[in-house]
DNA sequence: TCATTATACATAATAATATTATGTATAATT
DNA sequence: AATTATACATAATATTATTATGTATAATGA
């Protein structure tokens, strides 16, 4: 199986990066979009997604807004006002880690920034 | 201070990363070259690393070689026999995983393999 | 129609891993 | 003489993830 080793403490972040992108995300629908990105690689659990939805939620950088389909609840999650602001920098921070691990590794001569 | 978050789990991939590049090491000195390669921004604390020696010595990866330097103690860690052979797969998976995190977040488009 | 799979939330027990603090000791530098 | 660097290590605690479990509706396939 892909190891999930390396990939742990990437669930906040990825949340973040995700919802920042979409505007708005509910849990399975996030279970499903790393899935897609993955190529079916990357199957997230519940038992780390809603904990660090919550966590989340509990430190103010996201809020919730429910929305009912039918008779199930669909929980969706978004930026709070000041969890836009400091996603952009958490996203910038992300940036540089995963530009960290790739220059420790030795995959640097591989990247190039062409911003 | 740089993100350690997206760090957590990288620990044991990069001691084996580094130990298959420099033959042997100790751990002193994992910790300043970690810290070298990393501009200073990364600082492995001894209630991480040795832990994870040990379990990699637990696991049969690693090996011990001790050597005295005056009245010191420098432990040498190498990869042991089964060690070497599982090293490279494991590099591979890590490189596989950090190019993941990399198409994750969204830095694919900079990235090119030119080997 | 019945069973299975997909959708959708969540928590609990456990395991793994990291941080922070502490401990011991020698060597080198200021 | 005091501080910093070298060098090992463990313990208490915190964080995070895995696995298992729980509830429930909707859709699909045999």
């Amino acid at each position: 199986m892909f190891s999930q080793e390396i990939l742990k403490g990437t669930i906040k972040p990825l949340i973040i990066k995700l919802i920042n992108d979409e505007g708005k995300m509910y849990g399975y629908q996030i279970t499903q979009k790393v899935k897609e990105l993955s190529s079916q690689k990357i199957l997230i659990t519940e038992g780390a997604l809603y904990p660090a939805l919550h966590k989340l939620v509990d430190d103010g950088i996201l809020v919730t807004e429910s929305e009912w389909i039918g008779n199930r609840e669909r929980k969706y999650y978004l930026l709070s006002e000041s969890g836009k602001q400091t996603a952009v920098a958490k996203l910038e921070e992300i940036k540089e880690s995963i530009l960290m691990l790739v220059q420790l590794f030795d995959l640097k001569p591989l990247v190039y920034d062409i911003k």
